[in-house]
This record gives structure tokens, C-alpha cells and sequence, in this order.
DNA sequence: ATCTTAAATTGACATAGATCAATGATATCG
DNA sequence: CGATATCATTGATCTATGTCAATTTAAGAT
């Protein structure tokens, strides 16, 4: 039900001499998990890596089945989420370039894993990776960075999801997604407008995020409209109009 | 308003020549932050911690103040939180011995933390342990390993306060909280049944925790004491008569 | 014991958001 | 270009939970 492809190995010379061509042209190489590695120490980790993309759609990985790999996102937007055994959904996270997908230590992951976005990451077999991370301190400190930032996030949104209201809600997404799809576009070098996007999610994937259903979701963005904090072109451009106000609904204190 | 107490340091030896007299004598030497050190690099550590009492009620830290303290709880039962400009809370998690609490990394805790019984931590100077931190790899280690700990419960929460009814989430708390308190008190080498406990939160306390109201939950224990599955005396002290319905009720999954 | 106070329960009613159903946009394919 | 499918919007209800208020229970103080 959630996986619409099997996606096979990119076929690539993964022992190549010389790291350079693949982790100099990566996009997440100055920020990821490796900006912390040398080119030494970078070289061991590349031997046991791998690219693979994903298309839009496609699952990545799935709570029941065992760890086989971990990643970090090169390109794309990756949905992180868990199911409930009678189907009921809920969104626990997005991961953007360069956050790492997959439960360190454990073989098992708690959730579910798919390309929002057509998706390319770089992947570690999970033992090998378990193994390097332990005696390669500073790779482990920089994921254990990374893990605390994401552990801020989900508590941020373990507040949106408690005690928000539907208009809340959105506008503390909207924000939240404006501000890390702009630094994604920003990392790649590509032009971006903070205040002007094309909103990648459909309405079932931000009511799945929100805690929400698509039609309270979607009278949220004509109450939004309609006060002019937001401007929406064929449903999926978003430009952010009043983005004090906006913040003043998401619970950000202004000063 | 939310510090009913402010809090001295306990006076005690903190340049100790030996180490063991406190840090044996703890009740996590085992199973916490530090049962990764070895007694040469715990005597280091020792060297800037003090231990700190705190009264059921006590405010910990605050989300606006610096962070000037880190900690693992010894005893006792700690409530994170979260506030909206206008007052609405979240707890965001309950930290039981031995966790850690604290942001490692920041200098600002984006959270509330207050004791829920009366408290008992060891304390490290965030910048000291940052600087010991970053120098210890085995405690970096287990540091990271307590926080994936808290991020896998913070994404279980995550699901819990998107999708389920009033009903399930008491349901899914009494389950949670009595297993942690029963693991709690066993490491303390304390008697414990695991299906009768004393319920240390208010009713307040579990609607913030639930994202619901006082009311509410007071009705769902009502509903679930007619159905049999619990039983309730004095308020605080809970028997789970029927664990298998209650784990349906929470969305575990029963083979 | 009796008084006082805080916490929990219960009831009556209000409402935000869910559900069900119809309509309108947008994109895709022949 | 029209036909089809998917997604989004809007309207009319319904319902779970919130709100307000009264009562009960438990715990502590005198």
C-alpha cells in the first residue's frame, strides 16, 4: 500500500580510487554528516556508500521491516510517519537535505520512510555504519547533533499538535516548511524567496502532519486567503503576504 | 509562577579525594550517562558535579533563562513542558531516572522543567560537561544513545497526540507511565507490580501531558473503570485489571 | 472530630473540527 | 481537443471534546 516502485542500486564504482568525484560534487558535503570527516577519514566511510534515488511516491523504508540501511538526504524532501493498526496516519517529521533517515543502534525502525519528493540520498549499510560510527567519534558527534535538532522539532510540534487550533496549525506549518525548503533551495545553490514557494505537500500529507483532516485543512488556507496573510495559485504556489501575523498565529513570540 | 521554591545547593564535598562515596552510592552509576566511564574518567567528571534536591512542585529550569545546569535524574520524576505566548501548556516528556535533562550543545533549553515528585539530580555546568563532553567519546555515546531513547518517545507521542481519541490516550499514558515507574522502582531495588501504582500525576497534569482537558480525562477513567479494564482508589492508585484491552485500546499491536 | 482547601467527578450545553456529499480545478492521456 | 482521474473547495450536518457550573471526595489544619 505505500510502496509504488522497487528501486534498484544506481549502478556505480563504489570502491573508486579517489572519493573526490562523488563526495566533492555532494550537495550536503560542507553541512551533512560528513562536514565533520576529513578527506581521509571520508575516504574510509565512502567504500561502504551508495546513491540511490527515489521517486516521488516511493517508500523508503517501513516500520516492520529491519534496518538495512541508513542515509542522509542529498536532494528532497523525505516524510518520516507512523500508522496506527486500524490505518489512522500521523506525519512525525520531514527530513531535508542534510538530515540523516534511520534509527542509529537499532535494527529496527519505528516508522515509516518515503520520497515526498522525487529523492536522491546516500546510503551506509547498517552494521558497517554502526561500527564506524562508534570509533569515529566525530561522525558520532555531528549525527548526535543532528538527532538533538530533530528531537527539538518533533517537541515543537508535540506542542502544535496538543494545543493548537486548525488555523494555527497551518500557519505554524506553512512557516516551518517556507523556512526549510528556502535554506534546501539556498544549499543547492538555487534562487529562493523565503515568502514565495510551491507547497510540495497535497492536502492529505499536511492533514497527516497536522493532526487534521483535508477539509479542515483546506477551509484553513480560505480563512488564510481570505485575510490576506497568504496568496495561493493553482493550489500549490504559496506566497506568504503577512508574515508577522502568520508568526503571531504559530505561537512565535514577537518582540 | 511556576517556581514555588527557589533551591540551594545541598552543601557537600564536591572535591572529594575519592570518588566513591557519592557516585557508588548512586542509585544510575549503573544504568545511566556515567555507566560508561570507567572509575578513573567518573573520578574527572565528579570533579564538577553537585548534587541538587528538588520539592515536588519545584520549578528545574526555564525555557527563557540560559541554561546554566545539566543533569541526570537520580530519584524522583521530572515534567518537561512547553508554553504558548498565551498560556496554553504542553509536556513535551517525563524524564525518570536515570535521564539526562538539559540541551547539550545550546545555551538556551527550549523547554520548562519542573519536578513532579520530589527530585534528586546529579548537575554538571553546561559549559565544563559541553568542554568533557566533546573530549569523552563513551559518554558522548551514551549521551546519544539516551537521546534517541527520548526521541523514539517523542515521535510515539507525536502519534498519539495527532490521532487517538481521549480514550486511547489515557489508555496508552496509564500503560506507559506504569511500566516506566515500575522499571523505576526496580532500580532502586524497590518492591513493584507492575499493574498497581500510584498515579503521581494530577488530573491536570495528564491533560496537559494528553492535549485534552481536566474533564475530559476525568471521564475516560470513569469509562474505563465501568469497562472493567482499571480500578481506581482514592484517586491516585490504579490497578490495570485487563492489560491486554487496555494495550488494544493504545494502538499496540497484539500478536 | 470539624472546618477548610484543593482536586476530581459529573451534568448541561457550546463549539471546533469530523464526516458525508456535491461541486469545482488541475493535470494527464488518448 | 474532450475524457478521465485526482485533488481541492465548499456546504450541511454530526459528534467528540471543550466550557461552565455544581457537587463530591480526599487531605490537612485547628
Amino acid at each position: 500500500m505505500h510502496n509504488k516502485n522497487v528501486v534498484p542500486f544506481i549502478t556505480e564504482n563504489s570502491d573508486c580510487g579517489s572519493d573526490h568525484p562523488v563526495c566533492q560534487a555532494c550537495e550536503v558535503r560542507a553541512c551533512g554528516m560528513c562536514s565533520e570527516l576529513n578527506s581521509d577519514t571520508l575516504k574510509e566511510l565512502r567504500k561502504i556508500t551508495r546513491m540511490k534515488e527515489y521517486k516521488a511516491g516511493d517508500q523508503i523504508f517501513c516500520d516492520e521491516e529491519p534496518t538495512e540501511n541508513y542515509a542522509t538526504i542529498k536532494n528532497g524532501i523525505v516524510k518520516l510517519s507512523k500508522i496506527l493498526p486500524d490505518g489512522r496516519q500521523q506525519t512525525i517529521g520531514l527530513g531535508f537535505p542534510p538530515d540523516f533517515i534511520g534509527r542509529a543502534f537499532k535494527d529496527k525502525n519505528a516508522s515509516f520512510a518515503s520520497a515526498l519528493t522525487d529523492v536522491t540520498v546516500c546510503t551506509f549499510p547498517r552494521d558497517l555504519f554502526n561500527d564506524y560510527l562508534k570509533s569515529t567519534p566525530s561522525l558520532e558527534h555531528k549525527l548526535f547533533e543532528l538527532t538533538l535538532n530533530e528531537l527539538d522539532s518533533a517537541r515543537e510540534w508535540m506542542l502544535m499538535l496538543g494545543r493548537m487550533t486548525a488555523l494555527e496549525k497551518v500557519a505554524a506549518l506553512l512557516l516551518n516548511f517556507s523556512e526549510r525548503l528556502h535554506n534546501a533551495k539556498l544549499l543547492q545553490g538555487l534562487q529562493s524567496e523565503l515568502n514565495k514557494f510551491e507547497l510540495l505537500l497535497t492536502r492529505a500529507e499536511i492533514s497527516d502532519f497536522l493532526g487534521l483532516t483535508i477539509e479542515t485543512v483546506s477551509r484553513q488556507f480560505s480563512i488564510l486567503k481570505q485575510k490576506g496573510l497568504i496568496n495561493v495559485q493553482n493550489q500549490r504556489f504559496i506566497e506568504i503576504l503577512d508574515r508577522p501575523s502568520l508568526d503571531t498565529l504559530a505561537g512565535h513570540e514577537n518582540y
